[in-house]
DNA sequence: ATGGGTGCAAAATGTTTGCAAGTCC
DNA sequence: GGACTTGCAAACATTTTGCACCCAT
């Protein structure tokens, strides 16, 4: 399936049109393997499409997840949250509300990094995303 | 050890004054369970210490954060970084260049789930941090 | 005494929004 | 034709910065 047919089923389920905004920044996130951000999907397509605004961008990519043809990889524009706890733990995210609860499990703590490609990994941290007890009552 | 040893001992290995401004964040991070924001910090702070500037708390969470003492539990102010894989995989953050790598590996899509209190839990994704190939050398 | 910290206000950064004009089906 | 999208500019939210004054060592 070209990208063109992916994208433009993945909009049509929502009822929403296929434009060429659209499709240029599909392809070029799907091509680019750096998880770019707006500005870089952008600038990479401003020389092809000088008139793509990026505000159009974020839109597009914002449709693009609720499509489910993309995703974010970190949580910004989010305030910074902090945490004094500094040693190996790991975290439970509502995605409703935002609220953070540590997580302590050994078992976590043990999983060995990967291999990467000249990537030198220490630390790591596992996610896990859900409902917190306030937020899966609401939604009921 | 008390909060205010503790931290006087971390400054001091940076040779940085202790200053009442940072025991104050200090211990109202160590006390909250929440993982609070900056804005947070500084509402829980204000009727003590009414002249508390919020970029204060700001610095003062820097400067935590560089002897040791906090950390930030997501990554934001950062840009947003987009991803056209929206399966199950994890990632290698360079800590040097904010460089992302997929990683993928059965073995941490497996992870289940930990029980938290009125969680339910669904996804997870594992960060590993490191440095880079570029960011390894230029560190020598 | 002095190097660094604080508080203020302004700038910077990243993202969202309102709206007139244009595009897709 | 009608609903949705685009591009622009302005608004927004969070974080950083410049600078005069102040505090800890």
């Amino acid at each position: 399936m070209t990208p063109t047919q992916k994208l433009r089923e993945a909009l049509a389920r929502k009822g929403l049109p296929l434009t060429q905004q659209r499709l240029a920044v599909f392809e070029a996130l799907e091509k680019a393997k750096d998880h770019p951000s707006a500005e870089a999907l952008h600038r990479a397509l401003r020389g092809k499409y000088p008139s793509l605004s990026l505000a159009t961008v974020y839109k597009t990519l914002q449709t693009l997840k609720d499509v489910g043809l993309a995703q974010v990889v970190n949580a910004p524009h989010a305030e910074a949250r902090f945490d004094a706890i500094t040693g190996v733990h790991h975290h439970a995210i509502c995605r409703g509300c935002g609220r953070i609860e540590d997580v302590f499990d050994a078992r976590l703590d043990r999983l060995s990094a990967p291999r990467v490609k000249g990537f030198e990994l220490g630390a790591h941290s596992v996610h896990f995303y859900g409902l917190c007890g306030r937020c899966k009552t609401k939604k009921l």
